[in-house]
DNA sequence: CACTTTGTTGCTTATTATGCAACTTTATTA
DNA sequence: TAATAAAGTTGCATAATAAGCAACAAAGTG
């Protein structure tokens, strides 16, 4: 029942320095992971030994390594996740008559990764790239909601309907849960409706995908449907991702052993 | 001088589970790992719980965890590659006069992640998305040669000058290795010649970028200024990677705790 | 240049990871 | 479907080893 507390601190320090965003102390990681500073010093030689972290430049801090850089490159690729969201998102846009994109989280805001335009002469123009705010965007609530985040600092008012309290917006992150999806009426832009839901990999969630439009189209009715569709395509999408990461090879081949890196 | 065993035993499990690329029995592990079955599974319990690894489906064999997928899915936009290279890729576009683009590796694959065309109606168009052989492209050279993946199992005889042996491209390999940039002599496609150079992290290569060409306008007098500024134009990107993946932050702020997960 | 902070190493002890073996669960074969 | 084989988990004793202390070394800081 118990863990390999060794490994599990080594991991834990892997947490600390990806999350801090920044390089790292051996003593700071000492202090928040309450662990000797001497421990603290050999696991993390045993963590740059294996590449998981890295010194930053000359000085003795700590950061990211390469291995996990290596790895985070490829297992983007691995599961190809733009390639494979953008037929869905082109049925999304298709199906809505309305702009579609998918977002992933980002240090603090939802990023546009993959985008879908309409022609209709108004629409909402996003483009790969941008990146919004958490509390005020279908994509972003729908990431705080689904991805277990912790709730932004700030909540900076964008418009007169931008949810800005703290609690409020928590008990609306429980509802965006209970329905599975998030709804944006105007809170970020004005004239502006979007709704997002969750692609999900392993029971977490890795990306939302949504659509932005007008509100004078995206209109009161319109809005349960649309729900609909967007779980029900998110839904497919993450299938499809879970195949495809989960190798489907019903019994391991007995395999030889093979290059390690 | 020593490293923390358990620590390293665990990073190990990870690293095998990774290189195999499927769902990988604690057995198999112990075995390959040289561990006893019982701290294999101990281990992998841990691993379990930190999200590094997952159970596959319902099954208690062993796949890459969330962990690792949520970190493959921020960690491309820490980098922000795509984004950063495109003025690399355009500045080589404008200069040669021919479309540039830039690749991944992707499961025995050359993926290109990002892609600059130029006006001339006599032009390569390649199209984000596209995934090539290794073994007779510029790119799939390129990433060959610089990332230590392993050989390809089948070398397909695509045009007269594919190389389509073992020996023989790893000879090759060595020469691009050497020169820091690969050629592609109309080896893949009739009339096209490519040439790619890598895009380095702290020494390991996560991409490449390169152009594409008709043979008649990359004239052998061409190749050696071209490769020169393709060259130049990767070292340029991987400084600028470097830079931002590494906080310039010259000391770190005491910085409250974060909320981790 | 002195001083403070941060990181590393030697050493001892007690924690704890390990490996064996028994047992349980899952997969495979007839 | 039952029987058999393989794979995975748990209890336990022991030895290995990670943890922590303290002293030392090395960077940063004023």
């Amino acid at each position: 029942m118990s863990e390999i507390k060794a490994l599990a601190r080594g991991l834990d320090m892997i947490d600390y320095v990806w999350n801090s965003n920044r390089s790292v102390g051996v003593s700071e990681l000492a202090t928040m992971l309450q662990i000797d500073k001497s421990s603290a010093s050999r696991l993390a030689r045993t963590l740059i030994q294996h590449g998981y972290l890295d010194n930053a430049g000359s000085s003795r801090r700590l950061i990211v390594g390469k291995r996990l850089v290596q790895i985070g490159c490829e297992i983007d690729h691995r599961l190809a996740l733009r390639q494979r969201a953008l037929p869905y998102l082109e049925q999304l846009a298709v199906a809505t008559g309305e702009s579609a994109h998918m977002a992933v989280h980002a240090s603090g805001k939802a990023l546009v990764v993959e985008d879908v335009e309409i022609a209709s002469s108004l629409r909402v123009v996003g483009g790969v790239g941008r990146q919004v705010a958490m509390h005020c965007t279908a994509v972003g609530k729908a990431l705080l909601a689904f991805c277990s985040l912790p709730m932004p600092d700030e909540l900076t008012p964008m418009m007169p309907a931008t949810i800005t309290d703290s609690q409020e917006l928590a008990l609306h992150l429980n509802e965006i849960r209970r329905q599975g999806y998030a709804f944006d009426d105007e809170e970020h832009e004005p004239g502006v409706r979007c709704m997002a839901a969750p692609v999900t990999l392993s029971d977490s969630t890795i990306a939302v995908i949504g659509i932005s439009g007008p509100s004078v189209r995206i209109t009161d009715q319109r809005i349960a449907p649309i729900a609909q569709l967007l779980i029900e395509t998110a839904g497919r999408l993450s299938q499809e991702l879970r195949h495809s990461f989960q190798p489907p090879r019903k019994n391991g081949v007995p395999v030889a052993a093979k290059a390690v890196s």
